[in-house]
RNA sequence: GGGCGAGUAGCUCAGUUGGUUAGAGCGCCUGCCUUACACGCAGGAUGUCGGGGGUUCGAGUCCCUCCUCGCUCACCA
């Protein structure tokens, strides 16, 4: 604290800065969080928690991250400077299916497949892999400065989380809420394993919709057409369904059909439930191994079903199919052996015609390769117990979603929520816990690995499937606290979190699971409010994306600008649940909003710091509040009122009794507001208002100026505060070398308080008359392009302003100097007599007489005033208008037609001074 | 196809329960290197509030309808 404002480079060397602060802030345990502090835990302080969204292991920062954990660094900070016990909780996650890709691509380039490796192998190449790379991400993240508390950085895949992982599998099991199914589910046929519905994306693509003949079996001439877009698949035909209410084909039912190429016999059946006779030709081929909706025909009418694709999507004949699949289609990948048996049907005179379709097809999540319906084996969740208390979260306001907008969509989908497949062919992840024995047909679930078959003694294996990387995700709240041990400090003192900060695209995948778990194992809900922020975009609108090669690079935004211009920008272009575009091709340009501030603060620093000097000056309270002048008084009730801004624009951070109320459901966290709010007090109030009034009084000094520099450096200080949530190393650097005692104030300013209105200080009127003078003054010189040099002559006339009414220049004396030097103007005595000139009104009906003799063209000034004149009239007349309409005056709100009388009275004042400038400036 | 949302200044968006002369940031135009800042200062221009209809004393705000985008869900083969 022993700086001295001397010492400021003219610029801010974030680099160094950068570095240099964040190992102090870790050094100093700024983000430590201590649960003994937490009320919950027997502390004085609110908690206030965020557990952040991890990254996947392997990711490497980019804007999206840059994003997301500046609005959660944002709000963290602000509730730590508030007081709060805050904790964000950093950490990654394994990202089963995510790094598996990872890892075979690497194998890939070696022209190995896992399968070369074994189990074993693949998983210790991948864990050396994390191991040496895992913490890429997180070093990134805290070079954009986030105050997480690293001591407790979780990991997904980790010794405890793991624990919790297989106890969350054990409990649901035991209350029966996962079952072993039988059913077709979405197939990854590059990474050969199943998918859950969230994770198989769907894509409107045109595709072909193929009208296939078959004949009836002891009557060739005749036959059923059928419509189908995926042709390969009917060497799986079973039967062809019809609507049994459908008169084309009711003397059909019960016949037999040739499936062609096949040559087996399927019957005609009749399903009302399956079938949609409006559709296609109203006949459905029945595939029951590979379609959902035929598997469910299938099983009500107990066909057999025959398997024709491999895992791999390559065509076989697999379990039932006997020899459908000829020969010469055996192997073939599916896209291929569609064309293939497109072309025998062709040539056999079975295909109809071919139609173009436009239909939904689902991809991976993570390889977009197209997905395979497929019959098997999985482990699911029953969810809709589980949705149940989520969707009554929301319903109850425990729960807030914002933005507002975003709650549908979570309501829509819990209401038709399906059951969650957990299962996946995957080799990195968690092993799911189920042990089959060898000897009889016993299924164990257990917390603790079994030497044998409980039941029988045999010898038993584990499942070989991992977990859906998601449901370790969805424990995230409460496993990194500890949990499933429910004894410990943190769960006590951090559960429930507070805030859940997010993009939308993992509203299902993980926020809503999260809740669920939530309430499935913690009896209450993680958090009370999920703010979606948006998607980082390029100029054309287009998601940023590596792929796709618009993205920008965080890093090199910190290098070229540091990350306080960074986090500016992005917080201040943040509206709610806005989209942030940013142009890829031009950084200067995207970040210049960022830059151009910080740069500003820099300097407003460096002026200011050097003004006020280095002598510690005298607290607020000790001034006697009758030698503070107008200016003082303005920039202080200038600070409250951005303080109130900046917590509307943020607060509550909370809901009281643990339910949100009507009027705060949608209020706070809109960054955009707050950080504009902000940024317009320190910039265009006190630099370019006070900051300015001030500089002739500190040139005086003596006990004036020291008034200035307390109030100078006051102001500063509370400003600072404001902004350190979003750009917290430059004002760390400016806040240490205020000369107010540390005593006073603590020692970093990310943990002095949040600044509170000191309600001495009311809106100041007569300074705004000044600041009115100077505005006009500078419009009529800049109207009639007098040169800067020329210096003009101005009289006041003030009237009825509360003791400051009066006709000569010693009521601005204060500001004499002030308006010198900001207008150009001096002071001169009125001594009743007209001068040729300009009035300018101000208000209260004060206004300043200009003398243009000589200096501007009258006539253009006649030519303005009596446009201004004929349009005030006109509105004028309009609410003289409204207000004669008893229809207005009698239904109207009280307080609305005292507004509009008081306006008329003001605008017939203003009319009244018009037409006097008018005739002044025009003549007579 | 179901559900939801959006269309306000060139761009990105604010506009609380209908009620001052519809705002902000960026951009644009003009003039300024005024001893902190040209990444700056001062001044300025710009809107049939998507179209049409309705309710009302009064509509950007409420209702209907149409148009255009977007998000989300979905087993129409």
């Amino acid at each position: 604290m022993t700086d001295t404002a001397a010492d400021l480079p003219t610029l801010f060397d974030h680099q160094s800065a950068e570095a240099t602060l964040y190992k102090e802030w870790l050094d100093a345990g700024l983000f430590t969080a201590d649960p003994a502090r937490a009320k919950r835990a027997g502390g004085d302080r609110d908690p206030f928690v965020i557990v952040m969204p991890p990254p996947n292991v392997t990711a490497v920062l980019h804007m999206g991250h840059g994003l997301n954990n500046t609005v959660q660094d944002v709000i963290v900070r602000w509730r730590r400077m508030c007081g709060d016990e805050a904790l964000w909780l950093p950490g990654t996650d394994h990202a089963g299916i995510a790094t598996q890709n990872v890892i075979e691509k690497q194998l890939g380039t070696e022209g190995k497949t896992r399968f070369d490796l074994g189990r074993e192998a693949f998983i210790e190449r991948t864990s050396r892999f994390v191991a040496e790379t895992g913490g890429t991400i997180l070093d990134q993240l805290r070079a954009i400065g986030a105050s997480c508390d690293w001591s407790r950085t979780a990991y997904t895949l980790s010794p405890e989380l793991s624990l919790a992982v297989r106890e969350a599998f054990v409990q649901l099991h035991e209350r029966g809420l996962i079952y072993r199914g039988h059913r077709v589910i979405h197939w990854c046929p590059r990474c050969l394993t199943s998918l859950s519905d969230e994770e198989a994306e769907h894509n409107e693509e045109t595709g072909s919709l193929y009208h296939l003949r078959y004949p009836l079996a002891d009557d060739p001439s005749r036959g059923i057409t059928i419509a189908t877009t995926r042709p390969e698949t009917m060497l799986a035909d079973v039967a062809v369904a019809v609507h049994p209410d459908d008169e084309r084909y009711r003397e059909l039912i019960g016949r037999t059909l040739t499936l062609p190429i096949a040559d087996v016999q399927i019957p005609v059946i009749a399903d009302e439930i399956g079938v949609d006779p409006a559709f296609g030709t109203g006949a459905v081929k029945i595939t029951p191994a590979h379609d959902a909706n035929d598997f469910d025909m299938g099983s009500r009418h107990n066909l057999s079903m025959p398997v024709v694709l491999s895992p791999e999507a390559t065509m076989v004949n697999g379990a039932d199919a006997g020899s459908r699949v000829p020969d010469h289609l055996i192997g073939l990948d599916r896209v291929e052996a569609r064309a293939r048996v497109v072309e025998m049907l062709r040539d056999s005179g079975v295909l109809v015609r071919i139609d173009s379709h436009t239909h939904a097809v689902r991809h991976c999540y993570r390889c977009d390769t197209v997905v395979e319906p497929r019959l098997s084996d999985q482990w699911f969740v029953k969810m809709k117990p589980l949705a149940e208390p989520a969707l009554a979260a929301v319903h109850k306001r425990q729960i807030r979603i914002l933005p507002e907008r975003w709650e549908a969509v979570y309501v829509n989908w819990l209401e038709n929520i399906r059951d969650w497949n957990i299962s996946r062919q995957l080799w990195w992840g968690h092993r799911i816990p189920v042990w089959y024995c060898d000897a009889c047909s016993e299924v164990t679930v257990a917390r603790e690995d079994p030497a044998a078959c409980p039941k029988c003694g045999g010898s038993v294996r584990q499942d070989e499937d991992v977990l859906d990387t998601w449901f370790s995700s969805w424990l995230w709240p409460f496993s990194t606290l500890g949990w499933p041990d429910k004894s410990t400090k943190d769960l006590e003192a951090f559960y429930p979190t507070d805030d859940l900060v997010t993009a939308p695209e993992i509203l299902f995948f993980w926020v809503a699971r999260m809740i669920m778990g939530g309430y499935a194992f913690m009896g209450e809900t993680p958090f009370h409010t999920v703010y979606l922020h948006g998607t980082v975009r390029d100029m054309k609108h287009v998601k940023m994306s590596k792929s796709l090669g618009n993205g920008i690079d965080p890093l090199d935004v910190r290098a070229a600008f540091g990350t306080d211009a960074l986090r500016y920008t992005v917080t201040a272009g943040l509206g709610m649940g806005a989209d942030v575009m940013l142009d890829p091709n031009d950084l200067e340009k995207s970040f210049a909003p960022g830059r151009n501030f910080v740069t500003k603060l820099w300097n407003i620093g460096r002026f200011l710091l050097t003004n006020v000097g280095t002598d510690a000056v005298q607290p607020l309270d000790a001034i006697d509040p009758a030698r503070l002048r107008r200016a003082d008084r303005w920039i202080l009730a200038s600070l409250n009122n951005a303080i109130s801004e900046c917590d509307a624009a943020l607060g509550p951070a909370r809901p009281e009794n643990g339910a949100w109320k009507e009027s705060e459901l949608y209020r706070g966290l809109r960054l955009s507001e707050y950080t504009e709010s902000a940024r317009r007090f320190v910039w265009n109030e006190l630099a370019d208002w006070y900051l300015e009034s001030t500089k002739s009084r500190l040139a005086v000094g003596g006990a004036d100026g020291e008034v200035a520099r307390a109030v100078l450096a006051h102001s500063f200080d509370a400003a600072l505060r404001l902004l350190q949530p979003v750009v917290p190393f430059i004002t760390d650097i400016l806040w240490r070398r205020i000369p107010i005692a540390t005593e006073d104030r603590g020692d970093f300013i990310a943990r002095a308080a949040w600044p509170v209105r000191d309600e001495r200080f009311t809106p100041e009127s007569e300074f705004e008359i000044v600041r009115e003078a100077i505005v006009g003054i500078r419009q009529l010189r800049s109207d009639y392009a007098i040169p800067p040099g020329q210096r003009v002559q101005a009289s006041l006339d003030t009237v009825g302003a509360g003791g400051f009414a009066s006709r000569d220049a010693t009521v601005f004396q204060e500001e004499t100097a002030f308006l010198a030097r900001s207008a150009r103007t001096d002071l001169i005595d009125n001594d009743g007599s007209t001068m040729n000139g300009a009035t300018i009104l101000l208000s209260s009906g004060s206004r300043i007489h200009v003398s243009l003799e000589g200096v501007v063209d009258l006539e253009k000034e006649c030519r303005k005033a009596r446009t201004e004149l004929e349009k005030l009239s006109a509105q004028l007349e309009a609410l003289v208008k409204r207000l004669s309409n008893p229809g207005f005056t009698d239904r109207a709100p009280a307080n609305v037609v005292e507004a509009e009388r008081a306006k008329q009275t003001e605008w017939t004042a203003r009319k009244a001074q018009l037409a006097e400038k008018v005739a002044s400036l025009c003549g007579t």
